[in-house]
DNA sequence: CGTGAGGTTGATCGCTTTCAACGGAGGTGG
DNA sequence: CCACCTCCGTTGAAAGCGATCAACCTCACG
């Protein structure tokens, strides 16, 4: 079975205290999902929002053929859930061992209503939400096999970079099948590519789930679609 | 020069009244905007919101090497400029004539700090457009060009659609450049694609930029990706 | 040591893109 | 009024990229 230890890459959502820990008081509780265990399926009753304390989830959509695009994957101090009216529209699964702290939506709307700096910041988080997907429909629709796989591992390489050793490699908590299903690409398609990073010396592959950025600039050219031939 | 009759297709959105056209008072200006005119592009300030008033706007972003992808189509009640920090991060125009009022984002901020229920209103809108977003994400990374088409088009009937007549026909505002750019697609395969549900008997094209949908079910077959082979 | 899930690589297929030619609609100016 | 031009859309032929099908490898685990 699938059992990647649970790595801790840092979001790169503002890290001070949560405003929305304090506020729902007795309301917040956590719970832990295994690898590949559902968090809640598109048409649940969407009774709670989920802030990731642990590990890595992945919100995704399926069409009934079994076609799956996931749409994006969450970080401990993101939060799950937004953009959701009664029900969920999309499922939500543990990309690797994860834990998830549960905030009951109807609480927190409510308390948004007395506080105003949680109203501002809900709506930041959303807004910056929008901002990613935004930049990930760009990469989707218009973007080559090796620009879209270039473009999400310099996104994760930001994420996870070190001041002391940019350098420093990283984990990729996610199974080629969940880039793949990100990037709407095969799973084929993603690993040619990969090695294809590695054999032109833009990064190196220890292990299969290890990434070390060689050549950041190139790896930037490539993400920004610069390089014609490659 | 390019000069469609503005086209009034009524928005999904709640047609209520719009609360930020009181609260903002006088900081709410109307503009007019002309086709394939620039309302602002990335990198502008972003000291501006947005409503739509008449005609269809679209938010796109571009790769350096011209390539373009369209984010979303606004129409008559939309809202544009969310997801916006300091600056716009994706460029806006007009895909015909068109009229939009604008709105003081700092001005609105303010007055949110003030209104819960305009800070909710804000909120929902913003999470609507997610939801939506997310939609747009499942197509453009996981469904086939015939797919997408029938995608696009239904949403488009079922915004135009009439209750008296649904099988009404409606006008496409935009010109099949926009639609490949909103689609992830070229404008040869949008073209050929019409044309195949032309041939199908799916829909009629009296004009080119006017669509009738004479078999609905089939066209909401093929959005869903159920239609096999075609 | 067998088993199964995840990953890589090769060969081939086919859908979408690319390149190219043509046609129609609308605007302009002689 | 008509020739001309430009923009937009359609259609055909060929090319190319990513998908599909298939074989094999690696590693963790019982």
């Amino acid at each position: 079975m699938y059992n990647t230890p649970v790595h801790h890459i840092t979001s790169s959502a503002t890290p001070v205290t949560v405003p929305w820990q304090n506020l729902s008081g007795g309301n917040a509780h956590e719970c832990k999902v295994r690898t590949h265990e559902a968090l809640f399926c598109e048409g649940d009753d969407a009774e709670f929002l989920y802030e990731v304390v642990e590990g890595v989830m992945c919100n995704y959509r399926i069409l009934m053929d079994g076609r799956r695009q996931i749409i994006s994957f969450a970080y401990p101090g993101d939060l799950i859930g937004l953009g959701q009216t009664d029900c969920y529209r999309y499922s939500c699964e543990a990309v690797c061992n994860a834990k998830v702290r549960s905030i009951s939506k109807c609480a927190l709307m409510r308390d948004a209503q007395g506080h105003a700096d949680l109203g501002h910041r809900l709506f930041e988080i959303a807004t910056n939400e929008l901002a990613s997907m935004q930049e990930h429909q760009l990469l989707l629709g218009r973007k080559s096999a090796i620009e879209k796989l270039a473009s999400f591992l310099l996104v994760l390489a930001r994420k996870a970079s070190d001041e002391d050793d940019p350098q420093a490699s990283f984990k990729l908590p996610m199974t080629r099948t969940d880039i793949a299903d990100y990037l709407g690409l095969t799973i084929e398609t993603v690993s040619r590519n990969m090695t294809k990073l590695k054999l032109s010396g833009v990064i190196d592959l220890p292990q299969t789930t290890t990434v070390r950025v060689r050549d950041m600039f190139k790896l930037e050219e490539l993400a920004e679609g610069d390089e014609c031939n490659f």
